[in-house]
DNA sequence: TTTGTTGCAAAGGGTTTGCAGGAGA
DNA sequence: TCTCCTGCAAACCCTTTGCAACAAA
């Protein structure tokens, strides 16, 4: 999303187009892995928009769909921007940390039979899943 | 797992069999849903170990994969008895919180086509499924 | 001008730590 | 006896809140 798509589309929900947004989206953009609000707050330069607007921010684009977070092994939250408001999923490389996302839902199949195994009726899930991106697999098959 | 079965697995991996580790995998074992450190806290009859304990202990269960936790939409730790070591997911209702352990893994499949689609070598995987469990649908139908 | 946003400081609240006393093996 | 565990209190630290000043529309 450019500058110029990040301001239409912070008109288009009716949210005002400040500079804080500008670089948060700007920011969570740049980054090809999930950042914490530290990391974040590190990447801004001064004058750099205050932590509590940093969180209220990232609020706001989760609701649009913009953005993601999940809670990262140290418990700490890391917030990501999503490239679609369709559902979706991404894969972390445990290496290198960089986060890719994922073409649609690979489990729609798997989801519908374990509803007649179980008589759940499923209404939505959360998936992370890890592992080695391609350039990792190969550093590590050069060893 | 019975209160004798309890004390054999401590044994098993070198943990000694105190009350508060006693009564914890009592209470995590009573309920039907993950709780929370003060839920737990709450259930406990005094004398009740600190929270300090509890916090501790859980951490060794999940070490030993006799538990799990995970982050609710509150953004808070909720803990649960598992019933095997092996891999497995959870399936909770949304209404009524009941949590029903799955046998197995329904992913595989969908994952190793993941690996061809993407490249990257799928290492571990985390998936939390809710919906609606089998009694909450009946209450609702009959509405 | 009206409404939404930000900044600051402070509070909140779940979780962790340090250490001395106590219970298990 | 020796080691591990617990209790207590305090510290930690990420996150939220309140409110006045400010900027966008």
């Amino acid at each position: 999303m450019s500058c110029h798509a990040s301001k239409d589309s912070l008109h288009a929900v009716g949210m005002k187009v400040t500079k804080a947004r500008e670089v948060l989206l700007r920011v969570l953009e740049a980054s090809d892995h999930p950042l914490t609000v530290d990391e974040i707050y590190d990447r801004l330069a001064q004058p750099r928009p205050g932590r509590p607007t940093i969180y209220r921010n990232l609020e706001r684009f989760i609701q649009e769909g913009w953005a993601e977070s999940f809670v990262d092994k140290n418990q700490i939250q890391r917030f990501l921007r999503c490239g679609t408001t369709e559902h979706h999923h991404h894969i972390h490389c445990e290496k290198c940390q960089r986060t890719t996302e994922l073409d649609g839902c690979a489990m729609t199949k798997a989801l519908s039979q374990l509803e007649r195994q179980c008589g759940y009726k499923v209404t939505r899930h959360q998936l992370q899943i890890y592992g080695l991106c391609p350039e990792c697999q190969k550093a590590l098959a050069l060893k």
